[in-house]
DNA sequence: TATATTTGCAACTGATTGGTTTCCTATAGT
DNA sequence: ACTATAGGAAACCAATCAGTTGCAAATATA
């Protein structure tokens, strides 16, 4: 199946159910209601989130309660760490770059 | 077309891409020697790439240079940065709410 | 001017994706 | 025990995607 965090959140309706759970465990049905989507789109999702280990379950009787594993979600901020390096200390230095270029060519 | 950035991060070649052209401008023959691709298949990503503005072009002559748009990049960081504050503040709260849940119902 | 190089673009192919439908199991409530 | 509800799993479909091949345009070089 080879699932990653980026393919994962590539999906917007998978991106919003994180958003969505992110501060409270909500079962399949729940966020359901919140989409115009069917039970079984979401279920896909969560299945998708949870094979990648940004989503986890915890059963409550018949009721599956999904949470964000906030955890996770540092993986992309760890990637994104290396360019904010760059856009925070070499800020506009590429436009800088090329004003001095099109200054050249007059 | 509907291209996202969330969507053009999800291709690992892709984020090579980016983190190759990240710090220096290359072109596509010259991406194309860092990976086992052909050259129209990192072309192929160079343009989507370009269609949600993340890398920019720069012809010179009969070669294009491509470059990160490292403020584009921000878009994911901001996405990002509601969660920034759960797992900085508020951390295995999410657990609480679990328990506090399950001994509501007993 | 003729040839080689760099690149983009279009067409094709096989794999993957998101969504729906259907079926099954397990729990809750009567 | 019976019915309703919550949810997962498999099969299927249309759409999209990544990669390849082939070709045309533009620039460089001889």
């Amino acid at each position: 199946m080879r699932r990653d965090i980026f393919q994962a959140i590539a999906d917007p309706t998978r991106r919003a159910i994180i958003t969505l759970i992110a501060l409270q465990a909500m079962t399949p049905n729940a966020i359901a209601d919140n989409f115009n989507t069917t039970r079984q789109a979401v279920s896909k999702h969560l299945r998708i989130l949870t094979e990648c280990e940004l989503v986890k379950q915890q059963q409550q009787g018949r009721e599956i309660y999904y949470s964000l594993e906030v955890e996770k979600m540092k993986e992309i901020d760890k990637w994104l760490a290396q360019f904010r390096k760059i856009w925070e200390t070499r800020f506009n230095q590429l436009d800088n770059v090329l004003a001095t270029l099109k200054k050249q060519k007059r």
